[in-house]
DNA sequence: TCAATCCGTATC
DNA sequence: ATACGGATTGAC
């Protein structure tokens, strides 16, 4: 009679141990940023587990949630609504990624689940019942990898200062955090498998974040050639859900040692965490577009931290934030000995306004200087290929004759002009085109073909650059890299490669010679970021290239005396970072100080500035205007506030956008003000 | 004096 | 978001 109207009113028991559940609610108000308390019915007592996905009961609503913790008492002092329903007994949120997400929320002013969400991946029903039957070949495989582990330390990591060293700890097991810059020409995922499978010796396991899928490609067989293929769990944005969550299911149920991914990599499950590893740090693919928009590298900085994992911050250049992991010793810097230096890289030329032209005909029609054509040339004679690294296209506009569209070329070197990106934004009176290959400014255009004076924006990118090229070597394949179609590899017989930053292929053998041809990224940028982007992307390109004892030939179009194209001569990364990290002091920017963005309407932003209590040694900078790539007419005007804090005090500033944030929101102001913490570019 | 409505606030 | 409570307003 009793259980027959228990039924009926659905009725339920508290669990008889731990009966309440401490949840996070999935709804996006950042007042709500904080756990809630529900009843475990006993029904639901055994799939209630730390970690598992919930459906309760919120505010009338059903929302989701993952559950905490249990717990035996509450504070809460009105009734307790039970939990609706256990989604999946599943953890899918360990207690080191919960803990984590917590540390990044708070660190970016943002949320638990906004984090959440980028930590763990949907629910596939399906996938999550398929029986995964490896867990013993796992097992089994470890003492095979550590055989491999002795010749790996000896032959990899000794071209490098400390290499051995921390090859040594992390086979140990013991804690080495390090910023490592790759000799050119390194077979960089090789060496990063050796590191995994010396921390999978040691029987922990590994995460590596890479910025495209092309790498986690290189870098999965690597580690499977090493570790065997059910050690190691790819995980990339291009897979669908019920493969990405199946792949990730394994990550977490502890059935390889070693992950590599893109960028949502970084929260990967792993039990018994070793090492964590993010490779080409300055990789703007390495920021999360998605809020609180945290950096790979910085969570995996907070990561280590935490966990007492081991860290490597990697790279073929040194970002100015590697450079303060390695200033405040908090990392060790393993480089190039100057042997293997010497052994391994590429001889590097620059070219300024003042160049040459090539004497050859053709060449002389494509523009090329004569440096750039005689390395090409003897590249290919030598049956090598050339890599040729061209902007981006449509990163910024070239341009043309306003009447006839002839394009617009420069009157030293005939390079083709642009309005270069921190111009763009500018008045029309301030508004000079730029040279794309050699940066001379051109204030008085006159069209040669028509005499007119008005020019107008059009895209040059890889396609146009490789037809101009294959009339200059003719005969030689040329095969273009960019935008959509991105090869990964080519071999290295004579061919001519244009590509687009990013998008170069791997040659193997290596290139006979590259041509870096955009350089002018350099000049006119108003961006923080640009001297250390530009070397980065070039140190990218020239490291597929041969060593210059085998005549491997770099040449780079821009002016020698310049400091990035210095550090690419001598190959001196972290010179290069050391100077940029200076530079930030003296100017006060990141890292060497944290910011934040403000930006919203005026009247909207002046309130919130009004409403948020800043820390006392916060500095406000503007309001000033943004500017709009492409102003829309009607769209109303916006600002930007920029705020600055001593690093000491970047905690205290991101709770104040916490808090500011938290009751604009509880007063369901619609997000008029969007707030942003390390700005990827804040000017 | 009481109901309808508005506003602010908590959401377990 | 939505629901609830306390305050406010308007009609009897």
């Amino acid at each position: 009679m009793a259980t027959a109207r228990t039924k009926r009113k659905g009725e339920r028991r508290p669990a008889p141990e731990l009966p309440i559940a401490r949840v996070y609610v999935d709804v996006g108000l950042p007042h709500l940023d904080r756990t809630f308390d529900y009843q475990v019915a006993d029904s639901q007592h055994d799939d209630a587990v730390a970690g598992c996905r919930v459906r309760v009961r919120f505010a009338g609503q059903l929302v989701d949630g993952y559950l905490m913790e249990r717990a035996e008492t509450t504070d809460h002092t009105g009734r307790l609504a039970y939990l609706e329903r256990v989604v999946s007994p599943e953890p899918v949120l360990s207690p080191e990624i919960a803990t984590l997400a917590r540390a990044v929320a708070d660190k970016y002013a943002g949320t638990m689940v906004d984090v959440l969400r980028l930590a763990i991946p949907p629910r596939h029903a399906r996938v999550e019942s398929e029986v995964v039957s490896h867990t013993q070949d796992a097992v089994s495989c470890v003492p095979a990898a550590v055989s491999h582990v002795q010749d790996a330390v000896s032959h990899g990591w000794d071209g490098y200062q400390h290499g051995d060293a921390l090859l040594t700890a992390l086979t140990a097991g013991s804690r080495a955090r390090a910023v490592w810059q790759a000799l050119p020409g390194e077979d960089w995922p090789a060496r990063l498998a050796e590191a995994a499978t010396a921390v999978a010796a040691s029987g922990k396991g590994t995460v590596i974040v890479v910025p495209d899928y092309r790498d986690v490609a290189r870098l999965h067989a690597a580690c499977a050639e090493r570790l065997g293929e059910q050690q190691v769990v790819a995980l990339s944005a291009d897979l669908g859900p019920a493969e990405r969550y199946r792949r990730w299911l394994r990550a977490r149920r502890g059935a390889a040692r070693v992950v590599v991914g893109t960028r949502a990599a970084m929260f990967a499950p792993m039990t018994d965490l070793g090492l964590l590893v993010v490779w080409d740090d300055g990789d703007d693919l390495h920021a999360e577009q998605r809020a609180p928009y945290p950096h790979v590298r910085d969570v995996l900085v907070q990561r280590a931290h935490l966990s007492g994992a081991s860290l490597l911050v990697a790279g073929f250049a040194r970002t100015a934030e590697a450079q303060l992991l390695v200033e405040s010793r908090w990392a060790h810097p393993v480089t190039p000995d100057r042997a293997s230096l010497r052994a391994r890289a590429p001889r590097v030329t620059g070219f300024g306004e003042d160049f040459d032209l090539a004497r050859d005909e053709a060449a002389r029609a494509a523009r090329l200087p004569a440096v750039a054509f005689e390395a090409a040339r003897s590249a290919l004679k030598a049956d090598a290929a050339v890599l040729v690294q061209v902007p981006r296209r449509g990163y910024v506009p070239s341009l043309a004759c306003g009447s006839c569209r002839t394009p617009a070329r420069c009157r030293r070197c005939a390079g083709p002009l642009a309005v270069s990106a921190g111009q763009q934004d500018q008045q029309d009176t301030a508004r000079s085109p730029v040279c794309c290959w050699c940066g001379v400014p051109e204030s008085r255009f006159r069209c040669p073909a028509c005499g007119s004076v008005r020019l107008r924006a059009q895209v040059i990118g890889a396609r146009r650059t490789a037809e101009e090229l294959g009339r200059a070597f003719p005969g030689v394949p040329v095969r273009t890299s960019g935008g959509k179609e991105v090869l990964a590899d080519v071999d290295s017989s004579a061919a001519l490669v244009i590509a687009t930053p990013g998008a170069e292929p791997v040659a193997d053998g290596g290139y006979g010679a590259a041509l870096l041809l955009d350089g002018w990224a350099l000049l006119g940028r108003q961006d923080l970021r640009a001297g250390e982007e530009t070397l980065r992307r070039w140190m990218t390109a020239a490291a597929l290239v041969r060593p210059g004892e085998q005549g491997g030939r770099v040449v780079v179009g821009a002016d020698a005396a310049l400091t990035p194209v210095q550090a690419l001569i001598r190959w001196d990364p972290a010179w290069h970072a050391e100077r940029e990290l200076a530079e930030r002091r003296e100017l006060g920017f990141p890292p060497a100080v944290r910011m934040a963005g403000l930006e919203g309407e005026p009247k909207p932003l002046a309130a919130a500035m009004d409403e948020l209590t800043l820390p006392d040694s916060a500095e406000v900078l503007g309001p000033v205007p943004v500017l709009e790539t492409r102003p829309e007419p009607g769209r109303p005007e916006r600002e930007r506030v920029l705020l600055r804090v001593p690093n000491a005090d970047g905690r205290a500033l991101a709770a104040s956008l916490a808090a500011l944030q938290a009751s604009r929101g509880a007063r369901k102001e619609p997000e008029q003000v969007r707030v942003r913490l390390d700005p990827l570019s804040p000017i």
